[in-house]
DNA sequence: AATGAATGAGAATTCATTCAT
DNA sequence: CATGAATGAATTCTCATTCAT
């Protein structure tokens, strides 16, 4: 159910990285892990290529004769990012944990466990992500709908599962889908983000899960 | 409960600002509202100085005399949205929106409606903030620490009011505190910083009180 | 004997100011003091007039109400000295030190007594005269000349005097005179400007006395 | 006696430099030489990057590459000139004068026509340095202690020779020294920064010999 | 493929000077 | 007389990008 993006600069862009991008020399990969680490820590347009070069142990120019430009350097970073994030959680992830007869919580839990791990696994790489999504306006014009279209049919299989299977309330899909997703975006976000915490312990996933299936309220 | 600052160095620094900004002229408040604008929509580090200037008709000089360097303009658009943000809502609002026997779904339900219309008019602001925090150390460091101790405290005391008449849950206030705080954080960044909304009608409020109350669990 | 100079600009211009400069107000004579004294420490082209009006404690404007120019500023510090430096010293001071038969050696010592005291008492208006002088072309072309119009007969004066007493060699007296003028000003840029020196005893004076006078061979 | 300066910036600075400054491009040189030429004739603060770029034949963007910031060139231009100034002279050129039973007077002529040449030769270059000393309280407070113990002991050592010798008289050395560098020290200073002379022929330097041998009294 | 010297278009900042009040 | 807001040209410095080797 992937919309067709045709006109779109950037994810045409990210498709050409994509084929090119099979395989990298020893000092490529050096220059895509100095710039992953740079770019988190202060930002796209405040790092210096020059900087970049310098601690990766390569000339300048050879960053720009693999890359072209300081853009395509940051699209090589956050494309693999994106493809492991969406379209292969989606359809493997998904279908693992929805195997058996699991509960909604379980479900969550494990859910919540595995993006958290994959997440602090490319901590880096997800801030720089997020920083330049807020700052870009093309970036998060085209990436936002893109991943809108890659989360929301899976979410909403998910829930429509649920639903029938009793375990969670009888609202329209579309809102409780839009619950979820903030409260997950603002879990990661403030964690992993702002916080730049390191660490995720399982007792707190609980809490988030019990929370998101009961809420705070107390019941009569 | 409220620490004590003064060994900070932005916020002392803020201080100072504050006093300076009383009497402004005409040009200077046309320099903050362009600057305001400009940070907001492509943040601070790429806005240059000479665009503000330009479009807010006046010399780049004219900035540098009244402001000395393009951070402390920064500043001077932050501090006083933060004065508003916490202190006058703490004190003020909370009392307000407690002194009826107000029921906890209510209470949220206000809270929400005057902070989102809080952040509507001060969107572009909110914005330059928390681009800027996610960008520099500093600010975080210093501001997440300032934000907590401003919030935490008063957000207790709600929650244990709430506790006793026995409308949330008897967990740790700790817990709650966190949860309620993450959610509210994922709300506001989603909606104004990241999808850059313009409206919340009181619809979307009353779902998101339901959720934060009764969770998406249906109950047996 | 000194020369018609109607061609400088710069002697010109002092000579308006002299006439300008009867009547000081309080505030005028508070910027020339705070000009001086950053003058002396900083460097003419390295002080701002913005400083000089906030450590004067008046407005930026009222600098330019009065000396038009901070070059005419510098000016106005630098003419009083050269004022007293020369014309007066020359025919006052030179007279009182030869009216009594004074020895050569006596007569060095009161000479250069005196104008130590003179430069201790001017040492900041010295300071920024030689830092002036070194660096503007313009300055150093007309005041070198100038200084020497009016030091040189004087000086030459003296030297023919002490000559037919016989206490001075019987050398060309210009030879004599590029020799005293050497070590004097060695002697006092490098202890009042390079070295920033705020004292001289007797003792030394008598030291620097005795070399002029014997050298520094061992007589056989 | 020459004590440790580990702990200078400006000296630890230096010899940076100097490593770096070892295989140098033509633009490099280029550079160097239109600096050397400018701080002389204008002094450093009032030679223009963009005016040293555009003499040089070279982008603006050039210089900063190779030197990181404008005072960073002001001392590379410094640090060869000084290096040779005195270690070099020092060693070498002290035993070459001593070597043979010279007699004070010769010694003197002799030093002072090598140390000529070398500054005619550095004329412009020595201009910067003394232009610059004055000027700046940080190189005045690290480089006139460096030379000091660079050239003090040597010039004790001289003097302690040819007191032997029974050539100079039986004065406490740091007073024959402290006479002698401040009239090496104006006359050098005179003629090639004050007056700019650009000549020195053998004559003068016996005069000045001369004096400093027997002084400018008549002997009884 | 890799280098690194060179570029030049901005960027932030400084500062003497003007002028309306 | 005095003010101080405003100016704008000049200055130092940054940085993505190019290109000859």
């Amino acid at each position: 159910m992937v919309t067709e993006m045709g006109n779109s600069n950037l994810l045409n862009k990210m498709a050409e990285i994509i084929q090119k991008s099979d395989n990298q020399t020893a000092k490529q990969k050096k220059i895509m892990e100095v710039a992953i680490s740079l770019f988190a820590e202060k930002g796209y347009s405040n790092t210096a290529t020059a900087e970049i070069a310098k601690l990766a142990g390569v000339a300048e120019g050879t960053i720009f004769k693999h890359y072209g430009t300081k853009e395509n350097l940051l699209l090589s970073i956050m494309v693999p990012f994106l493809k492991e994030l969406f379209p292969s959680m989606a359809d493997e992830l998904f279908e693992e944990l929805m195997t058996d007869n699991i509960s909604f919580e379980e479900f969550l839990r494990k859910f919540l466990k595995n993006r958290t791990h994959f997440l602090l696994d490319n901590q880096e790489i997800f801030q720089v992500f997020i920083k330049e999504m807020i700052y870009k306006e093309e970036l998060k014009n085209e990436l936002v709908p893109y991943i809108f279209e890659q989360a929301s049919p899976r979410l909403g299989k998910v829930i429509d599962v649920f639903q029938k299977r009793g375990e969670v309330i009888d609202l329209p899909i579309s809102q409780i889908k839009n619950v979820l997703a903030t409260t997950f975006f603002g879990f990661f976000i403030s964690r992993f983000v702002l916080l730049n915490l390191q660490l995720l312990n399982d007792e707190e996933i609980d809490h988030i899960v019990h929370f998101i299936v009961n809420g705070i309220g107390k019941r009569s």
